[in-house]
DNA sequence: TAGGCCATGTAACCGGTTACATGATTAG
DNA sequence: CTAATCATGTAACCGGTTACATGGCCTA
């Protein structure tokens, strides 16, 4: 998914500006697809605009830009029903705290514990989240996809919580050796 | 993480050469860091040594380019060890299905179901996979890592087999409207 | 009064991918 | 006979980020 179709989607619902699918492409409902920045929104949506998928109807404000709020067009509607035909390739998961776990033997066991507090704390935000979006939507499909998160998400913390004290055994003893010293002796 | 950190991460626990820290970073238990291609990978390698944070062993073979198999040195290790205390950002995950649960009443009963089989058996085929990891890793951490993984997908995968029924119901008739007018009426 | 929010936009940069070049061996 | 696997490497490209430019309003 390009910030194109990103733009396409987020408008399908609603008109805005530039400024407002920033924020929900890093906050909102749409931050699981890609997080654009300005650098690469404002460039689209001219490109959108210029080629009739959008509409832009500009509202002056008293001592900053201009507001340009744009709406989506039945061309546009039709570019992202054909997005969406598209085969989507496999869903993607990155996670550095993964590799802090995976190599868990290899730090002293509070820098394992402050990364299990901060995706505690990640996971914990992002359900909350998720669960303010519920009360909000009216759309079926965005209900359905929010409780779809919050159970993924709810399972990952739960499971992150029960076994936390295995992972911190994992890693290296503060009072023992420094870290790298149990592997590199080669 | 980039390619170079990846790189040091699969050589910290073994030699490799190129063709196979590409075959990890895809298949292999680092394939939820950077997927890397050749193009990034072999010169990445490149710099790394020119660093002094591998060394380079060649291993000629009749007919073949000759393997060029690296090993991390102290530096390297040290390296990797830093990159492992820095702030881990936050874990990204980015889905295509999500985008077509999130419309599903945009789209035909059919093309939802085709993505919700796809997802299942993409599920069902990472869970296998890891199971496999575990069966064959000595780290503690990798393994509390796939046991990790394991509960999450298990848990994505049951709960879309368990209302796939309430995601389907949400998409257009076939019989009735085509796609994009209902909510095309503005 | 400092910093964050609103609001737009451009240009340089960069990390990665894709396609290309080369070629033997093995499995279907 | 074809396709995949092994094995390395380069160059063009591209989609995105970062930093910059501008400036008023509101909150701590």
């Amino acid at each position: 998914m390009n910030v194109r179709t990103l733009c396409l989607a987020i408008l399908y619902f609603g008109d805005a500006t530039g400024y407002e699918i920033k924020k929900m492409s890093v906050e909102g409902r749409y931050a699981h697809f890609v997080d654009a920045s300005f650098g690469s929104i404002y460039p689209a949506l001219a490109k959108l605009e210029a080629d009739g998928c959008l509409t832009v109807r500009e509202e002056p404000q008293p001592g900053k830009p201009a507001r340009k709020i744009y709406s989506i067009t039945e061309a546009g509607r039709q570019q992202f029903i054909e997005a969406l035909h598209e085969p989507p390739g496999p869903d993607v998961f990155r996670s550095a705290f993964l590799m802090v776990s995976m190599c868990a033997d290899l730090l002293p066991r509070e820098r394992v514990a402050q990364a299990v507090d901060e995706r505690l704390a990640d996971l914990s935000a992002e359900i909350e989240h998720l669960k303010q979006v519920a009360e909000t939507t009216e759309s079926a499909g965005v209900a359905w996809s929010v409780r779809y998160g919050i159970t993924c998400l709810t399972a990952s913390r739960d499971y992150l919580a029960a076994t936390r004290e295995d992972l911190e055994a994992i890693a290296v003893d503060p009072a023992g050796e420094p870290p790298g010293d149990t592997v590199a002796a080669e």
